[in-house]
DNA sequence: TGGTTACTATCAAACGCTTGATAAGAGCAA
DNA sequence: TTGCTCTTATCAAGCGTTTGATAGTAACCA
């Protein structure tokens, strides 16, 4: 019992480990953000077009469910990624009123340039950490986020 | 070296420690908001409150630039926090133009209410992990906050 | 066959944040 | 003192997102 009337919240607080686990990836992000900047893409221009290249095909409801965000923003993303050219809506074989998404060849030749950005970041990480210490904290790391969803 | 002109980017990518660090924290992010949600509060509100109950008379400035948003969304904040009450803005001793941040007794207490939920939540983790290794996470997250802002 | 349900896509409005620009005060140097 | 610089706060506009509502399509079932 470390609270009084004086100081209802415990300053602790500080250092949850859901806390580290924000700061951590803000700064992640934002280094990201910074290397992603000078090709013209963000990171969820990123996000978006790994995930298509990983499961082609994929929906756009689908994919607002495993970002976690809105279909709106999904379709925001995909009309400009689409106007650039490196993203195409193909009609769904079964479903006429669904599409599909799909990458263009100049898509996987953007997604393959932001992917030497961020896989340069995550070895500024891995380095510093050692290849045991990576993989702990990989596992820990799906443990937290499937208790978190699991709850 | 295991890719191809087929497939011009490594899928391994899904098994990035940055990614399992975004996939955990959006998942924490998203357990905390929903729990958050009845008290009416969302979780950049206690982040703030919390922020200026560690270290009262911060200035609006100063807040922004630890929370890696603007000036104006700290504004913005503040704005509807004072509103309800919770939150007041006092002249700063020295400058007239700076504006101090303080907790008021109800601000104080709507914060010890959201910090019960968001202990909660610490807690539904850490209980899974064990507390050797939420100790071992905690430290590899400062490791990898660290060594992402010296980048 | 017709009706219900479920899922997808999209439009419109509101909200929140950012970028850019403006103004006011404090500190410092000539 | 005057002038320069830094910091703070705030206004205005633009962008991206969410919430809410509408329409189209397929699957299931009476």
């Amino acid at each position: 019992m470390t609270r009084n009337d004086e100081d209802p919240v415990a300053l602790d607080a500080l250092d949850r480990v859901t806390w580290a686990l924000r700061r951590a990836e803000l700064a992640v992000l934002a280094l990201k953000e910074q290397r992603l900047r000078p090709l013209g893409m963000a990171a969820a221009h990123y996000t978006l077009m790994m995930s298509v290249h990983a499961e082609p095909g994929l929906t756009g409801a689908e994919l607002a469910r495993r970002l976690n965000v809105t279909p709106q923003a999904i379709a925001s993303l995909v009309t400009r990624l689409e106007g650039r050219g490196l993203l195409e809506r193909r009609e769904h074989p079964r479903h006429r009123h669904v599409q599909e998404l799909h990458l263009t060849p100049a898509g996987r030749e953007a997604l393959r340039a932001a992917d030497a950005v961020i896989a340069d970041v995550e070895r500024h990480v891995t380095d510093d950490l050692g290849s045991d210490d990576t993989s702990e904290l990989r596992a820990l790391l799906n443990r937290v986020a499937k208790r978190a969803r699991e709850a």
